[in-house]
RNA sequence: GGGGAGGCGCCAAAGUUGGAGAGUUGGGGCGGACUGUAAAUCCGUUGGCUAAGCCUUAGGGGGUUCGAUUCCCUCCCUCCCCA
């Protein structure tokens, strides 16, 4: 089986469990941190390919199992050449399995040992969901991160069944790992497997959980389940508690996270990818992040506000245009308005990630991410204000 | 010039056989939320005040009535048809 992936350690903080590195895919390299933009549908939502890969310098990004079997379906995936052919995108894909839509889409599905029956949120048809026919799709897919099939948690979650829920996924891991060793890339480029801790907000659970899945062995671990309602403390508490006992070796990726100051924090706790839906949704939602806080674009007092989003950001958006003028996009209903600002939540992540690899190089990262995250996660009026 | 229809909140409409009205729906405005995307979505708020209450308010003015946004008179304005 020659599927084996690494992380390659460049630099280790001395302050913190920051780790700077690379992982090679055949796709490319991925330079760690990283934060990975969310393209569910085989889209990064309103930003092309083009722009994802020359403005925001995006090093790899995610789909869904789930969203793209229901639509397009592996048929179309599979005459189009997998998910790089068809979306024209030559760089790393990393694929979720469906465990998210466990938690999300709770209210639509049934969970058995075998696995997960899903009724579409497209057209209620019925679809059973099992480790073996997710390692599948993601072979017609294509992703050269393969995520397990998992069950995402909510928060908060009861001890009992917190641990019999990590108990399956544990099950599932293993299911998933065999159908990936009795399976081939369709494509002629290496696919990898990464395991899903899970646990809740227990830690002995958390323990069990990661030593359970490092004995199997994966390509890679993520840590799942978190940012789902949970205090941040919680989370951080969480993350740094859990990563003690993953391989240093190999890339640990919190799913779901976060917020700019959450993935610093985390950066901080040992993590090395992150992915997040929130830099393209609140961008569509005119909600921006910037270097001196965050803004809600649709707020009157840009009206005339003719200076620039974030004076620090070399995107698009923030070389060529104004606040007022993108407040005007938003207020009219323009799509201009989504795609500047996606580009530029996009472009404002892969900075923040880029900077603190660099700082973990420098060794200066601890002080750097302290005095960022309090400037980050303020609104930038009441930051002018202070 | 003649005939007809109609004017309610910031806007556009609904409704009211005379009694629930600061009150319906949509839009707009203002504010908030969003974390492995059922999301260009969702939530709150949107007359005033000395604020568990009170006041003002249905084009303007007047009238009938215990009671009028509703009925009558008059003036103003908008739209449609005819000349």
């Amino acid at each position: 089986m020659d599927c084996l992936l690494e992380l390659v350690l460049e630099k280790k903080d001395t302050n913190s469990k920051a780790r700077a590195g690379y992982i090679d895919t055949d796709h490319g390299r991925i330079q760690t941190p990283i934060f990975m933009p969310v393209g569910t549908q085989g889209t990064v939502k309103a930003v092309t390919q083009k722009s994802l890969k020359e403005e925001v310098e995006a090093q790899i990004i995610l789909g869904n199992t789930y969203h793209l079997y229901l639509r397009p379906g592996t048929e179309i995936l599979e005459k189009a050449g997998g998910l790089h052919k068809f979306m024209n995108w030559d760089k790393p894909i990393l694929t979720d399995s469906g465990g998210f839509q466990v938690y999300s889409l709770s209210e639509l599905r049934k969970l058995t040992e075998e696995g997960v029956k899903f009724r579409s949120h497209l057209d209620g048809s019925e679809h059973f969901f099992t480790p073996e026919k997710v390692i599948g799709i993601e072979r017609s897919i294509g992703s050269d991160i393969m995520m397990v099939l998992d069950e995402c948690t909510p928060y908060p979650c009861e001890y009992d069944y917190a641990k019999n829920s990590k108990d399956m996924t544990t099950r599932w891991a293993v299911r998933n790992k065999e159908a990936f060793e009795n399976s081939e890339p369709l494509y002629g480029h290496k696919q990898h497997l990464f395991g899903i801790v899970q646990g809740s907000v227990y830690k002995d659970l958390r323990e069990q959980s990661a030593r359970e899945l490092v004995d199997i062995g994966f390509d890679g671990y993520a840590v799942g389940g978190l940012a789902v309602g949970e205090p941040a403390e919680m989370m951080y508490d969480t993350v740094d508690f859990t990563t003690d006992f993953l391989p240093e070796d190999k890339p640990r990726y919190l799913m779901g996270v976060g917020r700019p100051e959450n993935i610093l924090e985390n950066i901080a706790r040992g993590i090395d990818m992150f992915d997040c839906v929130m830099p393209t949704r609140n961008a569509r939602n005119a909600y921006l992040f910037t270097s001196r806080g965050y803004l809600a674009m649709r707020n009157a007092r840009h009206k005339e506000d003719f200076t620039t989003v974030d004076p620090e950001c070399d995107c698009y958006l923030c070389k060529n245009f104004t606040k007022a003028y993108l407040r005007h996009l938003f207020i009219a209903n323009e799509i201009l308005a989504l795609q500047l600002a996606s580009l530029h939540n996009l472009r404002f992540y892969l900075n923040l990630v880029t900077k603190a690899r660099e700082h973990i190089i420098a060794g200066t990262f601890t002080e750097w991410k302290n005095e960022t995250v309090k400037i980050i996660s303020k609104n930038v009026n009441s930051t002018q204000e202070d």
